[in-house]
RNA sequence: GCCGAUGUAGUUCAAUGGUUAGAACGAGGGACUCAUAAGCCCUAGACAGUGGUCCGAUUCCACUCAUCGGCACCA
């Protein structure tokens, strides 16, 4: 047994919930199941990331209080964990009072190295839109929002964190294997390493955005969100106070694995690392970094009208369908699409006619014509299937899983109980047939655990109660062809 | 433009320096009936393009094209 920490990046909350975050949670929340069935201690964090520019501009778009505002989409957040049942043990807000204290303290400790220092940072600001626009944003040496008005080159003393100071440190730690998942990311992480370490900016002036942390000992500044966001993998574990001890045992003494969208190096492999080596912290010991959701071969989009959001597919196909299709056909690490049309499929082929039938079938037969409960030996996930999952390979885990449900469907075909039941001479091996296949049935149920849990305890329940239960998963309507 | 990843049947994926490149969905056909008109069996169908290395390439290399990410202050 040992404590393994484990974290999602924080979705910053001026969305809806997106259906790549959902994918991130999904992968990460396998995990946490998978490991705890192994009988390690888990710490599985959660959490939204709640300030900056974007948010404080959200929240006057649509009149709100930012207070409120950030309030409201937590909350949307939160509806994930029901929605999609994710054992995370805890969910941390950025605007948290104990997150705050711990990144003053983070700023502290990194200033204490020498690692802060104030600078003159000079940016094209757009007055309509009263905020620094970058490179991207600008189009034709205008702001594409106000293309009428000037960009105004100012100029604002910020801090800055002393990035280039660990260029070799980072890369010494990327030679450590496992630190990036797939691997071949390293080679971004190093590119950009070897280009040369810009020091980045950590704090705004608080004038021009009042929604952010304090800076310690500045009241004319308020920190950037990098700074901010990436110290909850650690405030979330008590950090630094640690009353409870949760950091030194799963931070510094357990394993610790990340989990974040591919477009994330930079942010977790480099720059959250150099902040962990500034203030003298264990650097994490694995990131992991998943594959983007498309739509139709595109990137979703509001204005394409191809968003998939995993509240409302959740609505039209249940929790597990989701989680079944994030984990079974979704490529860990590369791009994936899904589209209503692609997911109906899924969900009709294996949990309707797969997973559902199949229970349907061995359940009713069980409940027509065995006598007592098929006593179940203890359902557990098998060592094969729990150490892909533990490679991040959730896809190839369920596909073995479900080649037991078609093996369970051949050789029910192929023995014929239903028949043999009928005529009185094969009536005992008939029973013994069913008995058979709903042990398979369990067996199935508890490999299923880890991906589709409330299926697997409804499957088990069934078994136990020798009782053909509802159907799983119903037959649904067509969807509506776009 | 540079770096990395991906490009395989209608669709979603897999594998491999060498006999017939696997599977699933979908399609067509068949025998059955316990089950959610489900399940089972059979059939048809593919290696992005060009060049190179090699006795032999889908697999290795180069280039082209397409898609995605990165190339720093949007997270």
């Amino acid at each position: 047994m040992r404590a393994r920490y484990l974290t999602t990046t924080l979705p910053y909350v001026n969305a809806d919930p997106h259906i790549g975050f959902a994918l991130e949670a999904v992968q990460a929340d396998a995990l946490a199941r998978v490991w705890r069935a192994a009988g390690d201690e888990v710490f599985f964090s959660m959490g939204t990331d709640e300030h900056g520019q974007k948010i404080l501009e959200s929240a006057q778009k649509a009149g709100q209080e930012t207070q409120s505002y950030v309030d409201h989409y937590a909350a949307e957040f939160q509806k994930l964990k029901e929605a999609l049942n994710l054992t995370n043990d805890v969910f941390i807000r950025t605007t948290d009072p104990t997150h705050i204290k711990a990144v003053q303290e983070m700023w502290r400790r990194c200033e204490a190295k020498g690692d802060i220092y104030k600078k003159t940072y000079t940016g094209l600001y757009c007055v309509g839109c009263e905020a620094f626009k970058t490179e991207k944003e600008i189009a034709d040496g205008k702001c594409p929002l106000h293309p009428t008005q000037e960009l105004k080159e100012v100029s604002e003393e910020n801090y800055f964190f002393r990035f280039s100071k660990y260029q070799d440190r980072l890369l010494t730690y990327l030679e450590k294997s496992e630190v990036l998942i797939p691997e071949w990311r390293r080679a971004e992480a190093v590119a950009f390493l070897k280009g040369g370490l810009e020091d980045f900016s950590i704090s705004r002036e608080r004038a021009r955005l009042s929604w952010g942390i304090p800076v310690p000992n500045d009241d004319s500044q308020v920190m950037y969100v990098w700074f901010d966001a990436l110290t909850n993998y650690i405030s979330t574990l008590g950090w630094p106070a640690d009353e409870k001890g949760n950091f030194k045992k799963f931070w510094e003494e357990g394993e610790t694995l990340q989990v974040a969208g591919k477009d994330q190096v930079r942010f977790q492999s480099l720059m959250w690392q150099a902040m962990l080596m500034s203030a003298d912290v264990k650097t994490t010991d694995r990131i992991f970094y998943h594959g983007f959701i498309t739509s139709g071969g595109q990137k979703m989009s509001k204005s394409i009208g191809n968003v998939v959001n995993p509240l409302s597919t959740v609505e039209r196909y249940g929790t597990d369908a989701l989680r079944y299709i994030l984990l079974r056909h979704v490529s860990p690490t590369e791009d994936s699409d899904l589209t209503e049309q692609l997911m109906y499929d899924y969900y009709n082929a294996h949990l309707t006619n797969g997973i559902g039938n199949l229970v349907a079938r061995v359940m009713k037969l069980a409940e027509e014509h065995l006598f007592e409960p098929v006593a179940l030996s203890d359902a557990n996930a098998s060592p094969k299937h729990l150490s892909l999952v533990g490679a991040f390979k959730f896809n190839e885990a369920m596909d073995g899983i479900f080649q037991m449900i078609s093996r369970a469907d051949e050789r029910i075909n192929a023995e014929e109980p239903y028949k043999k039941i009928k005529m009185p001479e094969t009536a005992d091996e008939a029973r013994l047939l069913i008995r058979t296949v709903v042990q398979e049935l369990g067996k199935i149920a508890g490999e299923l655990e880890w991906a589709m849990p409330r299926t697997s305890s409804r499957i088990l329940a069934a078994i136990r109660e020798n009782k053909k239960p509802e159907n799983l998963f119903p037959r649904l309507p067509a969807p509506a062809v776009l």
